[in-house]
DNA sequence: CGGATTTGACCAGCGC
DNA sequence: GCGCTGGTCAAATCCG
């Protein structure tokens, strides 16, 4: 119903429409960020959070932004990696450039806020990801990635959707 | 009309 | 074994 998602594409514009200035979106740019979302162990996910602060996203180091996957030690279960990136934004529809589908809604017992689920709509690439706001700040907006894509994007990527895009090599696993 | 959302039901893993 | 929590499905609905 909102239609925030338009907001995004004003980045490389001339004018920001106002309305939540700028959105600093992810500036995952720490490499060390290791993270800390959830509280006991959750078991074989390996969160990497990159931090994120209130500035554009452009350091990011070719270098490597490890956000850092899963040690190959093949253990029991299909450890899929998982990439959390927490944002600083006043919506929840951090678009990267890729289509979603949107295929389910809970609420988290920790939070007030429901978290949505999203598929990437591309045929055979089965990445998902989640957005959850955390309720204690609700300017921040935790978006977990679970997957790779193996696509091109279909959309016009602008700046940071193409540097986003990039990321998704770097961390590959 | 077709594709994206919505929303409750269903299900699997875990803790007690 | 039961109940809670989180994740996914699917039918109905909405919107361009």
């Amino acid at each position: 119903m909102e239609n925030y998602k338009t907001i995004f594409h004003s980045s490389s514009s001339t004018h920001s429409p106002a309305a939540g200035s700028h959105l600093s979106l992810l500036n995952m740019v720490n490499s060390h960020a290791q993270a800390q979302l959830h509280d006991h162990n959750k078991a074989n996910y390996e969160y990497s959070s990159v931090t994120t602060s209130t500035e554009i996203f452009r350091s990011i180091g070719p270098a490597e932004t490890e956000v850092r996957s899963s040690k190959e030690k093949g253990e029991k279960k299909s450890r899929k990696p998982k990439y959390a990136f927490q944002t600083r934004s006043q919506v929840d529809i951090l678009d990267d450039g890729y289509k979603w589908r949107k295929y389910g809604q809970k609420a988290v017992k920790n939070n007030k806020f429901p978290r949505s689920y999203y598929r990437c709509t591309y045929q055979g690439c089965n990445v998902k990801k989640q957005i959850q706001r955390l309720s204690k700040d609700e300017g921040i907006v935790v978006t977990t990635y679970e997957g790779m894509h193996s696509h091109p994007i279909e959309k016009s990527s602008d700046s940071f959707e193409h540097i986003l895009s990039q990321m998704h090599i770097y961390s590959s696993v």
